[in-house]
DNA sequence: TAATGATTGTTATATAATTAACACAGTTAT
DNA sequence: ATAACTGTGTTAATTATATAACAATCATTA
């Protein structure tokens, strides 16, 4: 497939997961794979390895395979891990303090400039190396940074209002925890959903009709 | 479809979101609707909406649409909500914590019964409603009790000998949260995973190549 | 350096998922 | 009642995704 046309999702859901597997290879000091290998290891075809790989341009050589640390660093550059986006996070309750803890969000394409709370015995406590705001700064310190995207860490409830509030400071690119359905919202959001219950749900379905 | 085909992951993945659009629905008081209708809600086609209805069932009528309750109640029957499986929670760091907190798990289809830590310090409090137990205790705990499925909230590293543990007793259902590959281990194994990272370089993706 | 073997990039085929189309059952209005 | 309408269930068409096949190309070895 040529470099212009635009990648269908199922390929780009599946970059990910080739730059972990590429990283775990090259930190056991392999330097090249060939898509079979690469496929065997990642329970794939290896068709489909090579078909994902070349909707970006040809990586591999003919008859020795792809370079691992080449691929890795292709493939970081695709996804844009080393563009740091700035990023707020809304909501330090249970799930926003443990992304803030627990995500290295550098390596993810990142940073985080600042989190959120309108609860007041919230504001002031440490997250990891940033401390919690009152949410009613969220305008002032938008204004001073530059913020490209949100992490929403609160209940559906509270998501209208701060969502048109972000949307007012111009940051359409969310990372979304909630129920709330941003896209319907806003149809040039740009949106990454986790629906944890839906996951869970998913689970149950399938472990009632296991064989 | 007739009922006894199976499903796909397609139409299983949005049965939840269906579940959650119609308990809105009923919350309103609204009684009936047509797939015309909810699909405008849902943002989807009318079509896909009666397709994936029809794998289950006939659950309307026509000249009429769906009576809201009963197909509400028709969905939560597939996906099992009511089947209250135990569940044992292994990992009570910023993520398990958050999980255990966070969600209802009697309205997903699960009982969480237990928390397990191999940190000393985290033995002995208190999740929510439940008691973090000290990760030796897991044999003699699911030797007591029937446990149906693990969420796993620990590190790569830590999965594969807790997996081990976990499938000697005989539990095959995870939600897995970590990036061990469950599966690629054990081929019988059911398997949600969460893979936040990957999530969010998807949506570093996306604005990488916005509009 | 020529011959052999390996492995890609790419095109062709097969499968899966989504959308469209429509006949007919049931509702509603007169 | 009967006619006009609504909206399902279902089949057909389309589009998307995944797999297979293979010719062209490069690496390796003798």
């Amino acid at each position: 497939m040529p470099k212009g046309d635009s990648i269908s999702m199922s390929v780009i859901r599946r970059l990910p997961r080739y730059y972990r597997f590429l990283s775990e290879l090259n930190d056991q000091r392999v330097d090249k794979i060939s898509s079979t290998k690469l496929a065997q290891i990642m329970n794939v075809t290896a068709s489909q390895v090579r078909q994902d790989l070349n909707c970006f341009g040809g990586f591999g050589q003919q008859g020795y395979g792809y370079s691992v640390k080449q691929l890795q660093k292709e493939i970081e550059q695709i996804l844009g891990l080393n563009n740091n986006y700035k990023a707020v996070l809304i909501g330090a309750g249970n799930f926003g303090s443990a992304i803030a803890k627990h995500l290295d969000f550098n390596r993810l394409g990142f940073e985080l400039a600042a989190c959120f709370d309108k609860d007041e015995s919230k504001v002031g406590s440490m997250l990891g190396d940033i401390m919690v705001q009152d949410e009613n700064e969220l305008e002032a310190f938008c204004s001073k940074h530059r913020i490209d995207a949100a992490f929403l860490c609160i209940p559906k409830q509270s998501v209208e209002s701060t969502l048109n509030r972000l949307y007012r400071m111009g940051i359409k690119c969310f990372w979304n925890f909630s129920h709330y359905d941003i896209s319907a919202k806003y149809k040039d959001a740009i949106v990454e959903n986790v629906h944890l219950s839906d996951n869970l749900m998913t689970l149950c379905y399938r472990m009632n009709n296991r064989r």
